[in-house]
Formats: C-alpha cells, structure tokens, sequence
DNA sequence: ATTTAATCGAGACGGTACGTCATGTCTTCGG
DNA sequence: CCGAAGACATGACGTACCGTCTCGATTAAAT
C-alpha cells in the first residue's frame, strides 16, 4: 500500500528502504492514534515519535490518512472472521459479534475512533476507509445471499437495508458510546435483522 | 442559546446586544456552510462575511461548533413534526419520512453535513450536537412507548435498539450517502424496525 | 485642559460633571502609570481602576496622552521654582537641581518615564509633551537672557545649545539611568553649560 | 547576529538558513521602518513586504525590536569612523559631525526614529540598542581618554558628563527637531563640552 | 573501487487559521 | 445630561500545522 519506487523501469538503484523504519513509524501512529482519543494526531507529531523526519512520512503515504488507516488495518488486528455454517443468523451473529467486541480491543477503539474522526475531514481517507470496509461489507452481503439461495432470506429481501442496519448501528454506537456492543448487542441485532424470516 | 446576561441579579448595564449583528453571523454561518461543503469553514470568514469583527463571533459563542450547530438549529428549518396518530407505524413512518426528506432540502443537506465533519474534530460540538439530538430522540422513543402501552409493540421490545436503528441507518446513509434516503427507503426502514409486530 | 461643556450658550442642563471621577481617573492614571513603570497602560485598565466607563474618559480627554499629561502635571507635584538671584549661575543650578531632584519621586519617576514612552507612540501626547516643556524652556532661557544682559554671559552665546545641552542631558539620563541625577550631577552639568563664562 | 546554529556540537543538520530570505526581510523592515516614519510597523506588514511567512521572522528574531534594530545596523550604513588626529578637538569634532551627518540620511533618519519610538515601549529592543550604543559610547570615550593622557583635558574631566553631553543633546535634538543637526551645531556642540580645555 | 542514485534525520520555508488583546466608537439604562 | 457597563469593527499579536523544499550523511546497486 505504501509506496512503489519511483521508476519502475529501472531494476533499482540507491538506499533501499529502511523497514524499521516503516514500522516505526506506524507504530508512533498507532500509539498516537490511541493515545490522543479524539484530539487530532499531528504529522510533526508521529515523525518525532517515531524519530523520523517529516519528508520520511510523506514519501511513503501520500496522505496523513492513508498512514493512520495503514496504521490500523497493518498493525491492529481487526480480524473478523466470515464464517460459513448453512445458517445466516448463525453467521451473521457471528460476524456481528466479531465486529463488535473486535472494534472494543483496548488501543483498537480509540485507534478507530478516531480515524473515523480524521475520515470526517479528509476526503482522501473517507474514500480509502470506503474501499476497506467495501470489502467486508461485500463479503457479509456474499454470506446474505447464500442464506437468500437457500431460502432463509425471502427473495425480495432489502440485503442493503440489512447491512446498513449492521453498520448503521455498530458505527452510531461505536462513535456516540451511548450504548453497549456487547455480545447481548448482537443477537439482539442480528434477531432485529433478520426478524421476519 | 448563544449567550444570557452573565450577571441575573442585576438588571443589566451597558449596550446590548445587536440582533442584527446576530442574525448577520448566523445568516454568513448557514450559507458558508452550505457553499464549502465539506471544506471547512473558518471563524475568519463567517466574521468577514458577516460585516463582524471576530472576537464579536467568539463573544457570543464558546466555539466554532457551537455557532454552526446554532446557525444549523436555529435559522435552518428542520422541522420534524412528531404525531400521534393512534398506531406506532403511522408514527414511526412518518417521523423516518420527515427526517430523511428534511435532511435533502437544498442547503440542510451540505450544512448539516459539514456540522456533522466539524463535530468529529470538537468535542465541545459533539457534546451539543448529543444533547441537541438526545431531544428529538426522546421524542421518538415516548412515540414508541405509547405504542408499547396500547400492546402494539411487545412489552419486552428494545426501543433503544430501535431508536439506533433508525438514527444509525440514518446517519450512515446521510454521511456516506452510498444508498437513497427517499420516501421509499422510510417505508422499507419502518418495516424492518418494527418487524415482528 | 479636561473638557469643556458641550454647549457654551445654555447655561447648563443635565447632570453635572462628577469632579470625584475626574479626580479618580486622574488618580488611578497616575497609579498606574507609576506602577506599571515601561509597561503600556490601557485606556481599559485606567477606566477599571478608577470604577468609571471608558467612555467618561473619552468624554473629558481627547486621548490617553492628553490624559497622562493631566494625571502628571495636576495630581503629581513637578515643582521647579523659578530663582531670581541675580547670578546666572546661581539660578542655573538651581533649576537644574531641582529639576533632578523633582523627577526622582518615589511615584513621579515611574509615571515620567512612562509618559515619555508613551509620547513616542503618540504623536497628540509628544505635541503636549512638547507645548507643556516648552513653556519651562521659556523660562530658563529667560532666565538665560537676564544673565546675558548682565554681562554674564557673551553677547553671542548659544542659549538654544545650553538649553539643549541641559535637557538633552537630563533626558537622556533620566530615561536611561546610567548615570545618576543627584546635586553633585547638576552641579557639574551648570559648570559645563557655563564653563568659558 | 540573528540565530546561530541551535546545537554548536552537530556539525548541523536539516535545511540551511535562506540567506536570500534573511536580506529579503531586513530589507523590507528597513524600507517599511522608513517609509512609515513615526507609525508602528507590523510583523505581518515586514512578512508580506518580504514575500515571507510570520513564522520565518520569528523562527530568527526573539521580538520585532530585534529584527528592527538589526535592520539598521545590519543593511543601512551608520558608518561614523572613529579618527585618531592626536587632536582630542579635531577627532571629537570629527565624531559628532559623523554622527550629526550620518542620522540624517534619507532612508535612515526616519528609520532610526522609528527605531527610538519602538524601544520606548520594548524593554527588549531598548535593551538591545543600549548595547549596541554602549559600544560606540565606548569608543568615543577611548577618544577623550587619550586626549586626556595627552593633556588635552584636566585629569579630573568628567568624561561620563562629556559624552552624555554628546548623545543627550545628539538624541533629543533628533527626536524632536526643534534645532538644526548640522556641521555649525556639531562644531559648536564640540566647543561647548570642550570649553574650558 | 568508483560512480550513481535513493534513502535518512533534520529543519527551513510560504501559507492559513487560530484565539487573544487593545483601540476608540457606539448604545443602553439608571440616576 | 452624566455616568457605568459593555457591545462593536478593526487589526496586530504570537502559535500551530500543513505540505514542500533543501541540506549533508548514509547506503547499496551498477559500473
């Protein structure tokens, strides 16, 4: 994601990029991104964290986003899995609950919050955080649609609304805090979705 | 909103304040915010704008966010009626209408959207953006339990998952605009919320 | 100096002016121009001080000059005598050495130097300034003059040169107190401005 | 004078000081001091005049002062040499007349006023130009101390008296222009303080 | 071994916006 | 009409980040 060497013709002369680098400096992101829950996070600030210098930065990510959103997907472990049990509610729960108590990991949720926060600013991340979870909203739609073929979803059902009523209600309460997202949560979620079936 | 005498004892001395300046910045407010969508908007300009001095704009109100929710709130017409018509899908369907239509109207929509960017960097605006919000979503929640009382919602039903269904569609649809928010997608929302009743 | 009434012709109508807020004006100007000694001193902080509107500081002085020129000269007590001795250099020495010495008051000291740095910014307050000391030049060079028709002094002497060579010193020293202003000073300085006499 | 290296150990890192940029700004603040004799000049005016951001001023000048005076010293030519003609008279002479001259210029009379009523509200530049007199002041003292081991003045002169006599009627004639500052006004001004010598 | 080129930390640079401060004018109400 | 209180337009202040740029030093492939 990060960076090609400019001529791409050329087999590669010169310093080859130095990786510690590279991992230093997502990992002052990331610290920085958990640390400072909601206060914006500075470039000036990641390189001193990191020990690097600014151009270093942003030779490597074209945008501040892009490292903080490289931060979070590289070195947080958001890993939810997409399970395939013959049961939509079953994995639907599953991945509901995966989502919620994944985004609760203790330096994830500040990390993500406020990444969500800085998306709201720069328009360069909102699209890349679109693309990332365009994936994996994609692939709960996939999990939708078996359940659609094998008849546990009515044909006619608004699979969109379905996710948006996943994602909707896990980023309302992600960002807001009003209310738990907790295992009890998600299957009441999952239940409220896929109510009439 | 924006400011009450600070002293209430005694009556109040010295010039007052000058409605027209008051109405000026919120005017420049609302319409700077609907211009830049998603750009920002600085403090610099709404004051020039509004023929205003500066310190005038930060006299009256705490914070940049404070204003725009004011100029949002308090000019714009967000006129969601709340009915009581005897049967909670009516109500809900029409409430879900008028929120989603209200939030199209030609300079609602940038203007609420760039509150809602500037809300993500303040947490002062977030936190008036929460109490403002927290009232219509009361609103709506005393909708459900009347619903509730005359048995058409189950006694053990979770309005607050409800609410957030609503909201959290709402907003995420608002924000990333990925999916309609026509009259349409209010019935299909309806239904879905209120499903199993 | 401070403020005629508006209106010559009547007689007067209306309230009065408060000779107890002029006086506290006066008083709180002086205060703080002593305290404050090379610090600016505000319009605000003196109206503060003296419990008064600015505005009624306006009303009577046509700037902060004219004003600091007031507090100086009415409430501190600047008294140079004017000898007559019938020596030159007896009369010169006394006026030199009281103005030293008079410019050294524990509270007159500080506002001087204040004033005088005030004068520097405003160009209103350094005519003042300027029309207030010319008055006292007069006198010293009349006193000049006296000795000059008594064959004290040659017909030809540069009265202006030893009036400047007196104050250029005197300000000069005064402002930048590297070197002192007591009566052995202004003894020596008479004895410079009338050595070949 | 302006911003040594931070750190004399490294040999020094990062981006070298635009020297191009450095003249660019005294030029400007000398040209901005001289064309706006007696009105304050502003930061932000030198910055804009000199095609440079604020914070490149600050980043090597600790306060407007510091840039003013190093404007004068640095980019206008006060070149007053210091003679050594054996003749205390003739090199004093020599001096004062330099120094008459030399505040006369064009460009700088206006500058250096500027300069004086900038001092009188910044301890810090008043500081400053107290230094930078101080070497000058020293210099015309070595003057007079060897005319005094020549003879040419009485082993008890009051050296200190003799110079403020110089720069006290030199700074309050400038500043207030009420008396000529030419040759005829130095050569007196040399006869009076070398009068009974 | 030498050349060539890309890396690195450091930090200067032109901008833009920030929130604060003082100025001098104005407006309001109570005396 | 006077006086206290304080709102108002103006404009400078010094600070914080932005993203770009320029340094000398370092490092590695190509010659």
């Amino acid at each position: 994601m990060a960076g090609a060497p400019p001529n791409p013709e050329r087999p590669h002369t010169g310093r080859r990029r130095n990786e510690a680098t590279h991992h230093a400096i997502l990992d002052a992101a990331l610290r920085l991104l958990a640390e400072s829950d909601g206060e914006a996070v500075t470039i000036d600030a990641i390189a001193k964290a990191a020990g690097v210098g600014k151009q270093t930065v942003y030779r490597w990510w074209p945008s501040k986003g892009a490292l903080l959103l490289d931060a979070l997907t590289e070195r947080s472990a958001i890993q939810v899995p997409l399970p395939d049990t013959g049961s939509v509610r079953a994995d639907l729960q599953a991945v509901i609950e995966a989502t919620f108590l994944g985004a609760q990991g203790k330096s994830t949720a500040p990390a993500l919050r406020s990444l969500a926060r800085e998306a709201a600013h720069d328009p360069h991340l909102a699209e890349l955080l679109q693309t990332f979870t365009a994936q994996r909203r994609n692939a709960v739609r996939g999990l939708l649609i078996r359940g659609q073929q094998r008849g546990e979803l009515a044909p006619g059902a608004d699979l969109d609304l379905m996710l948006d009523q996943f994602y909707g209600v896990f980023w309302y309460r992600f960002l807001l805090g009003h209310q738990p997202l907790d295992q009890d949560a998600a299957t009441r979620l999952t239940n409220a979705i896929l109510a009439d079936h």
